[in-house]
DNA sequence: ATAATAAAAGATAATAAGGTCTTTTTATTT
DNA sequence: AAATAAAAAGACCTTATTATCTTTTATTAT
């Protein structure tokens, strides 16, 4: 449904979100090791995320990336929007050219709710909130392998 | 979540459902060219199903491919199992490693159940009951583009 | 000023998914 | 028996996605 750049996107955002702040800016690098992404594929992420004014970045020594109040704002959805395109959350579970209620597949009232429930809440939670919510459930979200024992 | 290859499979068996039997068997470029999917990509795809027991093939003049009660009785689970392996349909929505209770994602809870009910349907229902579904119902399951004014 | 640091930009490479083509095998019809 | 039709098998090509590398530019600390 999203590609693995969105992902990426996400949960890089997220992190950023949680960690960093126009005092405490943070490097692909250190990102990258953090969540376990490849760093210049995040990079060229984070740099369409900055052009969307989705994310906020200095050049230079302690330079790096962080998130302002105003970004925070900004939604997962923007995120998607930015680096998948939006329809990629309305495609047909079965990939029937359109997904609606005119020519249904047999899968499309299941799917239909689902879709409209998890495009409210990337719409309607901020970038902040989400990363609130994480923080204070207290979990991890990286692609590392974690041995929470 | 579902490669491009398992909407074919499914889309096209579903229709060798509706439309062929023991006695009037379809040839792959018929079927590919019905609900528009590239046939050669067609004919490897239902080369698996057929090993898979899922259809049933006849070389030859007047051969093709059909489906028995026996292979009605298989499931569109047993077509993505083949094809994608089940594990496409259990992933996390953000790509954590692993999808559970245990570290969940912002939207676990709501991926979750979508999961489980859209796993059930295809699990519990056959291949028979969902094409007769669509018959009954009037769709076409098809990547073509209708106008249907 | 200079050196160092980190992002921006853009070119390039690797991998995987999607799609096509050719040859072989099997069954059917004439 | 010969011709033909269709699937099986496997090699091959194309495109998109994912990932990396190199150069440039901006910023800061020395
Ligand atoms: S038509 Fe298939 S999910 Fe809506
Ligand atoms: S952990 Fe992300 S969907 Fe389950």
């Amino acid at each position: 449904m999203l590609s693995r750049a969105s992902k990426y996107a996400i949960l890089s955002t997220l992190y950023l979100a949680e960690h960093a702040s126009k005092e405490k800016k943070m490097s692909v690098k250190k990102i990258a090791d953090a969540i376990d992404v490849p760093s210049p594929f995040l990079a060229k992420l984070f740099q369409q995320l900055v052009h969307a004014k989705i994310i906020s970045s200095v050049k230079g020594p302690n330079g790096g990336f962080y998130i302002t109040k105003k970004n925070g704002d900004k939604t997962v959805c923007d995120i998607i929007e930015n680096i998948d395109g939006l329809h990629k959350l309305n495609e047909c579970f079965l990939g029937l050219n359109e997904c609606d209620g005119e020519n249904p597949c047999p899968v499309h009232f299941i799917v239909e709710p689902f879709k409209k429930s998890i495009l409210g809440k990337f719409r309607d939670k901020s970038i902040l909130e989400f990363s609130k919510e994480v923080a204070d459930n207290g979990r991890f979200l990286t692609l590392k392998h974690l041995d929470l024992d």
